[in-house]
DNA sequence: CTTTTATTGTACCGATGAGTATAATAAAAC
DNA sequence: GTTTTATTATACTCATCGGTACAATAAAAG
């Protein structure tokens, strides 16, 4: 393994347990087993750190939601196909995917919130797509794409918390009861 | 104002702004006017003035949850004043509903996403009593008091999230339109 | 008034923060 | 082999970090 890819991975092991900002670029070095001038010579600063961390990781996340986001006709379908992907992001890559919880909500003038903006909207516009799409097909559910991408987004990244945190599994039926809930409410 | 009052509300505005460990201490006292022994002397240490402002906001929080969950029978209107129990906080306290949400999903091992554990859990606690109660009347939604006490929670924390960044208004009708979802689903 | 307690500050500690100039070493190119 | 480029390190900078010893000041109690 390459020197900048432990970087990478180090680093993120450390910002997704501590947070961004109570690590240090000092301990990361060391986890690394590199000094200073190495990490900066490949990333600039520790910002640049944490973008590269979100570029690595971030593209296969975003691959896979897109994809798992596209529309053609079966709505239970394909919301059953994006619940899958992000379960399967939240044990492919535990780590980065708390790391991208942690920042969900990270405070507005916060550098690590700022610098993860752009792909949380990604995600969100990924899946507000597909809420219009479905619309065309479903009367009732115009208008309400945006609402409904927040709520979906929303209850996914509470049940992956919980997972990570090794309190549920993210198994086919909770996949089931999830779905089951959003799309057909709690008396059903 | 006593100093004591000062101290945390300048804590918490750069807290919720920025986050607990980007803040130091000195700053703190530089916004509070006042030296760092003097916060010392009344908070212990940095983390001590964390738990103070847990405290001092979270005893309203706890106590308008608790309330607005407590079930008589009629599940849309407790659910109906629980969201608006929710909506009055962020709009009543922006700062430290911006707090609480940045902690929500914090890395396990920070010290601020540890200390709020306890707030987290009580506040789940409460609706999913709210869920196991009613239960007792809708027999469909036996066993599943804990998943929507989490996709409830999921729901009005990201819409609480969208509202402190003045992207929404929490207005009746988005009160209305997510318990609709909530209790309905997608498609009516 | 004096004494005690509470509140607040001056000056300091050692460690760590992000980052940098320059040199050394390793690898690639010719 | 030599030269160029890439990679890595030594040693350092100034600022800030959380926290503390002790003193000074203000307020309360007697």
């Amino acid at each position: 393994m390459d020197n900048r890819t432990r970087i990478l991975q180090e680093a993120l092991r450390l910002f997704s347990n501590r947070g961004y900002e109570a690590v240090g670029v000092q301990e990361i070095c060391e986890a690394a087993e590199i000094t200073k001038p190495t990490l900066y010579h490949y990333f600039g600063n520790k910002i640049g750190l944490l973008e590269a961390i979100l570029h690595h990781w971030g593209v296969d996340f975003d691959q896979r939601v897109s994809v798992a986001a596209e529309y053609h006709g079966d709505l239970p379908l394909t919301l059953n196909r994006l619940v899958k992907a992000f379960f399967e992001l939240a044990a492919l890559h535990p780590e980065f995917y708390r790391l991208q919880l942690a920042l969900w909500f990270a405070p507005p003038e916060s550098e690590a919130g700022k610098t993860i903006l752009p792909s949380l909207k990604r995600q969100h516009d990924s899946i507000e797509a597909l809420f219009r799409k479905a619309a065309d097909d479903h009367g009732n559910m115009r208008g309400r794409d945006r609402i409904y991408a927040i709520s979906f987004l929303g209850l996914v990244n509470s049940y992956a918390a919980i997972f990570l945190n090794n309190l549920t599994q993210l198994d086919d039926e909770l996949c089931f009861r999830i779905l089951h809930h959003f799309m057909h409410g709690i008396y059903s």
